[in-house]
DNA sequence: ATTCTCATGTAATTGGTTACATGATTGC
DNA sequence: GCAATCATGTAACCAATTACATGAGAAT
């Protein structure tokens, strides 16, 4: 059976211990979901299809009364696992809203770029801060790898914020240097 | 009526010009797809949606026999363009399975890392030499802005591929240091 | 009492890709 | 004659989000 990306990020994330839907959804949620998101409507019918093919298996361990399925990886769940990783990544997809307005900024003369590379640094920085706040939690574990990936988001946000400031500067420079000509 | 963002997509590239379905196609491919893609499937159902709602309109133009309509965009379509260019940015997504992969990377013992991390720079790399390929047409044109993009999606693209060299000699430096103790 | 969090799930919808169908024109 | 390119479109499918429905226990 072939396997979505995010059923692999559900094996990914049993890997490092087993867990309930819920508990992978907030997981996610605090981790991967920056590159890589996942709502109730994936998460419980995959992890139906995960079990369905022997890939994880699910314990009823009601918390105190509240019914709950926990679920870990089998042996052939982890050797599907080990398969993907090593794999060549091939999904790199991106939707940046920001950089296509300002790709068609010529049709304000100019006039709304600025405010677009605020709006786009702003939300760049918004990720950083919730990034670092994680960061100490993610260094505090035996995993070493999910520290790499935190701190790749840091810096490759904050190097994405800075590249607003940088353009920002150059616009208004370059505004006052030779003011805008045409609006069209 | 609400637009989508390809449905702004179309707007914009049209504000650079008249367009048929077809070249609209081409010129995606060629300038946004690596932050907006668009297909087919949507750009011709799109046309028909936006010249429906008086934001565009089509004539038949005949290129030597063939059929074809080129678009343009309406006094509407205009205002519309630039309202959603006045609107802070909203969508930003990535979707990188390579990131992912690495973030598990531990229950190889970090062995799939170095790899995934190759792969992940030859990517980017691809990507930047497309679009140093195109930066120069860029340039030429009279609109600024979509130099501004291209510039940002390959200095984007190479600070990427830098971080996974980086990472990939810092693995290896460290892996000669104290070598891998556990593969769990 | 009421709200918050834990917990599981489904249905409707969106947004998009892929593959297919069709056909004319151009260049080799 | 054949392949490539121009050109338009649809149908099937996929991945994913949103909103909704349900309900229990914990905290205030």
């Amino acid at each position: 059976m072939e396997l979505s990306p995010t059923g692999h990020v559900i094996l990914g994330l049993l890997s490092l211990g087993p867990k309930s839907g819920y508990e992978i959804k907030a997981f996610v949620d605090r981790t991967v979901r920056f590159f890589w998101a996942a709502s109730y409507g994936q998460i419980y019918p995959e992890l139906r299809r995960l079990a369905d093919a022997g890939l994880i298996e699910g314990e009823a361990r009601p918390a105190g009364g509240r019914r709950r399925t926990v679920y870990e990886l089998t042996a052939e769940g982890r050797r599907r696992l080990r398969e993907w990783l090593a794999v060549d990544p091939a999904v790199f997809e991106m939707r940046d809203e920001g950089l296509l307005k300002l790709f068609f900024a010529d049709s304000t003369g100019g006039a709304s770029a600025i405010e677009t590379l605020a709006a786009k640094r702003r939300h760049h920085l918004e990720i950083v801060e919730v990034l670092r706040a994680i960061e100490p939690l993610a260094a505090s574990k035996a995993e070493r790898f999910p520290l790499v990936v935190c701190r790749f988001g840091i810096e490759c946000n904050q190097w994405m914020a800075d590249w607003c400031q940088r353009m920002a500067d150059e616009l208004s420079a370059s505004e006052k240097a030779e003011p805008r000509r045409r609006t069209a």
